[in-house]
DNA sequence: ATCTTTCCTTCACTTGAGTGGATCCAGCGG
DNA sequence: CCGCTGGATCCACTCAAGTGAAGGAAAGAT
């Protein structure tokens, strides 16, 4: 079976551009991402770019998720998993509608705290973490079934 | 300057495969990984993962990645970010432990818990994560340099 | 109308991801 | 001792990931 059935690679970077502006509020062009993503070491064409969000190509290597992620401010597993997608997507729209009203530029900023915080933190929110899950088993009944 | 200065893919993927065992406590060969892996869609050569786990080939696709996540039962991201790759790590490695007492045959299913949390849970995670946020900002004086 | 500019679209080509053996290297019978 | 089997190691080739350069289309400027 398709197993990227549910939301494809195309339709996730492309909602990626749609989301994440620049500070003038303009969508990234194609050519502006590859510049800034080569820039950083890993090379990357904007016709690929474009090929990529047109469903031409999927399938990327592991450096030009890596990269894309990077830029866009996400953790890589937004192409992966659907529930951090969804979860990223709202974070963002949130602060979209926030901005419309305050005017603050910093999206990506904030895009990038789920996936890209210091990593002591980030062992902290770990725990964090580590403790919710456990909370859920007993809520459960200890039942871990699926 | 290179991304994965930390911990290689290679290492990595190698990791996995000494830690989850098969159920009579032997690691897979690369032979039955390809095998069980091409088996559910994703064609993979023995000697590429070979390569993969010898550092002669870094940089596999989305698709490879998925699958070989797939088979070790571990979210994607492993693959990208060491807090999480740490975290699952500590996870098998409980798992490995207690299972040498109990014997259930579950190490995948608790692996996964880090990285495929439900949704609800993931929600009050992240929201966490954005109390934590705030407070590293504070503590910095507000200045999001980089 | 024409010349710029900027970006999207396309496609023929290059190059490195990924493959198919072939080879080596144990263990294990006979 | 020798063949057999299961696995790791190596490597020359294939084919799809990724590029570059050219061709539009839209919007301004002159």
């Amino acid at each position: 079976m398709a197993e990227q059935g549910r939301r494809t690679l195309a339709q996730r970077l492309d909602h990626l551009f749609d989301t994440v502006r620049r500070p003038d509020g303009q969508e990234y062009t194609n050519e502006h991402v590859a510049g800034a993503v080569s820039a950083k070491g890993v090379t990357i064409s904007q016709s690929y770019i474009w090929q990529l969000r047109k469903q031409k190509k999927d399938n990327p290597t592991l450096k030009h998720l890596q990269a894309l992620a990077d830029f866009f401010g996400v953790p890589p597993a937004y192409f992966f998993d659907d529930a951090v997608a969804g979860q990223i997507d709202t974070q963002i729209e949130a602060l979209r509608t926030e901005r419309e009203n305050s005017g603050a530029p910093e999206v990506r900023m904030m895009a990038m705290r789920a996936g890209e915080l210091s990593p002591d933190r980030r062992r902290q929110v770990m725990e964090l973490l580590d403790v919710v899950y456990k909370l859920e088993q007993v809520e459960r009944g200890e039942t871990p079934g699926k």
